[in-house]
RNA sequence: UGGGCCGUCGCCAAGCGGUAAGGCACCGGAUUUUGAUUCCGGCAUUCCUAGGUUCAAAUCCUAGCGGCCCAGCCA
């Protein structure tokens, strides 16, 4: 490798394959698969796995990555999720192509492969409800005992399992158990159950079943079938390995191959939830808008907020694989997406929180088209024709009657550059008789300031401004941490999570001059606001020609930082 | 005082016996018609702790300490 080249992102999973690789493992080959649950919608813990599992896919010459739905339970699981789970994957800029799977393809297989075990004497059916089934397991220090059907004879068991699947008997009547140890320090060892009766219709097999296999027996030998050659998951299955082996070893004359399960420890991000339950809560609790509102960490949520796909790549690219717990920042995700939109996002005027100011040395029906970049670095991002009139709209912050030390902007009697335009001087303040609340400024346009410095003398503040007579007027959001600490599900922080909801995480703003271009404005377009930050359509919300902003991120603002030490 | 796993800067994270990469955050300073961007500089004599092995330890050994996960017919 050359100095120059970039050094390849690595990891021990990727070290682990690369040794693999090396030992001609697989024939060099290597499959992976990312095999969601449709019970839900994708979150950013996701998308880390999705960049591992299909990252990996496209890094080695002759390897793939499978899209696989586990969907071994049928009483959580919805089609809808199904098609929602494969537009993330897609969105996130990842291609199955020809290889998508349903664990619930193989369910006749899988069923094959459970007599199979039955016949070696390795599986029995046991028929103990429920609450026995616990008691007879044991604690995490003492063992558990052994169930009173677990010496069954192999015919009987076939009988039963046959008629399980047949439908002879009620819901938890029976399930189908590993043989294996019910003394083993590891309590997915202590004879797991393999399938449960439940008479539920699938959204995939429709009735055609009335048992169904659990995760620990069906995940192993999905992989298998497909010739998974790393099985990648989180670090809360590391105890399920041994049963992932076990199940492969008992069953390897029927299998093409073992797969290696390796886990990672699954991603975190403060001041948010990751937990499907939680989530969810959140949704039907309506605490938030939906599964794709703004605020949340779900691929939804981010699309709609304005994140762009390759922003959240890199984040998870910078966030690396480890078996550490993690708790990773905001700022580090938010710092991805302005790496990104600071290059590609054209740069727009808008005005938030707007202030009249008369610029009194202009006729009534003065309007001057100013021809400005998109885009400060950029030409290839083009230019746009942006109107300047008598009357103009600044943010009432940057004005200040008494200004801290180091205030740039408008001060009485002071000089300010309108951004893209001339620079001006506050001349007098117009105030509500009633309120005293000030209602407009009127400022003087040095007229020999068009792209040009001002005559000897310095002109530091710059403000952003939109004309007062001609803009269009929308509506923008502005999204802020949905908690108040940084890890509202931990117990530590006290309290539930609810109690931890920040109740100013949305803040909606009506009737916003903004730049009348920006009324073309599409959802999925980023856009900077100048000196505020990226803002993007509403997915849900904008109409065509009448878009509603969101700010995906604010600009890293460090006049805020000295005030707030203030 | 059952089993599995983890502990390197505020947050991620390289490092795999030869004398602590990088990113984010933070703090300076330069340039700037975005207090943005960009640029330059600073930011772990120390790797959970204590012993030990070694010419040499974040890396090896021993003993502690702290944290996470597991007792679904969920995944």
């Amino acid at each position: 490798m050359s100095l120059h080249e970039e050094k390849k992102p690595t990891d021990f999973i990727r070290t682990i394959i690369e040794q693999d690789i090396a030992r001609n493992l697989n024939n060099g080959q290597v499959v992976t698969r990312f095999p969601p649950e449709p019970n839900g919608t994708l979150h950013i813990g996701h998308a880390k796995s999705i960049c591992l599992n299909f990252g990996i896919a496209g890094q080695y010459p002759n390897s793939r990555c499978h899209l696989r739905f586990d969907d071994t339970n049928p009483e959580k699981e919805e089609i809808a999720y199904i098609e929602a789970i494969k537009e993330d994957v897609r969105w996130l800029g990842f291609d199955w192509g020809d290889h998508l799977y349903f664990a619930s393809d193989y369910f006749e297989r899988l069923y094959q492969l459970a007599e199979v075990l039955i016949q070696k004497g390795k599986a029995y059916v046991c028929s103990l409800s429920a609450d026995e089934m616990r008691s007879y397991r044991g604690t995490l220090t003492e063992p558990g005992r052994e169930s009173p059907y677990r010496n069954r004879p192999i015919e009987e068991n076939l009988t039963l399992f046959r008629a399980m699947r047949a439908g002879d008997h009620p819901d938890g009547a029976h399930t189908l158990r590993a043989k294996i140890d019910m003394a083993s320090p590891n309590i997915n060892m202590r004879d797991p159950t393999l399938y449960r009766i439940r008479r539920v219709a699938h959204h995939q097999t429709k009735d055609r079943w009335c048992i169904y296999p659990t995760y620990d027996y069906t995940h192993c030998i999905s992989d298998a079938i497909e010739q998974i050659t790393h099985s990648l998951c989180t670090l809360e299955f590391e105890d399920h390995r041994p049963l992932y082996d076990w199940i492969l070893d008992e069953l390897h004359e029927e299998l093409p191959c073992h797969p290696q399960q390796i886990e990672f420890s699954r991603l975190e991000l403060e001041f948010t939830v990751m937990s499907k339950r939680i989530l969810t809560q959140l949704v039907t609790g309506h605490h938030v808008s939906g599964w794709d509102d703004p605020r949340l960490p779900t691929i939804a949520g981010l699309r709609r907020r304005g994140f762009t796909p390759a922003s959240i790549r890199n984040f998870c690219r910078l966030i690396g694989i480890t078996k550490a717990p993690n708790y990773v920042e905001m700022a580090l995700l938010e710092n991805c997406l302005r790496e990104d939109l600071e290059i590609n996002a054209p740069r727009a005027m808008a005005v938030l929180d707007p202030l009249r100011v008369v610029l009194e040395n202009l006729p009534e029906n003065h309007l001057e088209e100013i021809t400005v970049a998109n885009h400060p670095q950029n030409p290839n991002l083009g230019s746009r024709i942006i109107p300047l009139t008598r009357e103009i709209f600044i943010e009432r912050d940057d004005f200040d009657e008494n200004p801290p030390k180091g205030f740039k902007r408008l001060i009485p009697g002071g000089e300010v550059r309108l951004r893209n335009a001339y620079v001006i001087r506050c001349r007098s303040i117009i105030r509500d008789t009633q309120t005293q609340v000030i209602t407009t400024l009127m400022c003087e346009v040095d007229k020999d300031t068009l792209n040009k410095a001002p005559e000897g003398r310095k002109v530091k503040g710059v403000i952003h401004w939109v004309s007062a007579q001609r803009h269009y007027k929308a509506q923008v959001r502005l999204y802020d941490r949905l908690f108040t600490v940084p890890q509202p599900a931990d117990p530590k922080s006290g309290g539930s999570f609810l109690d931890h909801l920040n109740p100013d995480s949305l803040k909606i703003l009506e009737n916003c001059p903004v730049e009348e271009s920006l009324a073309d404005c599409q959802p999925g377009q980023a856009v900077q606001f100048e000196r505020l930050g990226y803002f993007s359509p509403d997915i849900r919300d904008s109409k065509p020609g009448q878009p509603v902003f969101n700010r995906s991120v604010s600009l890293r603002d460090s006049w805020a930082k000295v005030e707030n030490k203030r």
